[in-house]
DNA sequence: GCGACAG
DNA sequence: ATCTTGTCGC
């Protein structure tokens, strides 16, 4: 696959989010079956400039049983430089090839960071989403809003808001995935609704606080990053 | 002008 | 994101 008219500069890049944003769905369909899952996430080695050389990686796992059934490996670089609200220009090209070499396709994208909680409302989830057609989520370690703490018990929620047109927007919820610990922050990023998007995200996380698609997906990413690779 | 700001 | 060992605690 290629990317058509893949921005350069950070206005043609807000643009295109602009543009972009019409086609997030929040709802899920009624036959949406999610029997397999995909953790993906990208490793640096240089960070901050612009030509930096990068790892993509996507774990996919079956969905009940948490067996990782494929684990996508590829090494890149990235044209764009680190900037929060844009953070998917720097990450997608190496995100989708990873997809590309999958050999299952997935019934769900689990993005590390933002859907729609997103000052356009098109984070990294969204982008992978829309572009590729299938449901996805974004699994964020820190949130794009404002927040109470939700309940300390495993699985309590609080709804993140951000300033909209109209006043305050729920755009995501802080999610608690263990007793006690500090909570994950989920997001739509297509073709699914927030509630099930949190379900899903919780029966991914039965131990640790990050879903096991993050944390598979992690480890994996400095594996190829640091030691001896490239 | 100042502070915030996913990974 | 990344630089990075041992250590405090359940």
């Amino acid at each position: 696959m290629s990317l058509v008219e893949w921005p350069r500069t950070v206005d043609d890049a807000i643009a295109l989010q602009e543009r972009l944003r019409t086609q997030v769905i929040t709802t899920s369909a009624p036959d949406l079956h999610i029997d397999t899952v995909a953790g993906l996430d990208v490793g640096y080695r240089d960070t901050g400039l612009c030509n930096d050389s990068v790892v993509g990686v996507c774990v996919v796992f079956d969905a009940k049983t948490l067996a990782v059934l494929d684990e996508v490996v590829v090494e890149g670089t990235t044209d764009f430089p680190y900037i929060a609200g844009l953070f998917a220009f720097r990450e997608m090209p190496v995100l989708l090839q990873a997809l590309d070499r999958a050999t299952v396709t997935p019934d769900l994208l689990v993005a590390d960071g933002q859907g729609i909680a997103h000052p356009r409302r098109f984070g990294l989830a969204c982008h992978l989403g829309v572009h590729t057609g299938i449901p996805s989520i974004g699994v964020a370690k820190n949130p794009m809003g404002r927040f109470d703490p939700p309940g300390t018990k495993r699985g309590s929620t609080s709804d993140v808001v951000m300033d909209g047109a109209d006043g305050d927007e729920v755009v995501g919820r802080a999610l608690r995935t263990q007793d006690g610990v500090k909570p994950v922050f989920v997001s739509v990023g297509h073709k699914i609704d927030l509630d099930r998007a949190c379900t899903e995200v919780l029966r991914l996380a039965p131990r640790y606080r990050l879903p096991e698609t993050t944390r598979r997906a992690d480890t994996l990413t400095r594996q190829s990053a640091s030691p001896a690779g490239s």
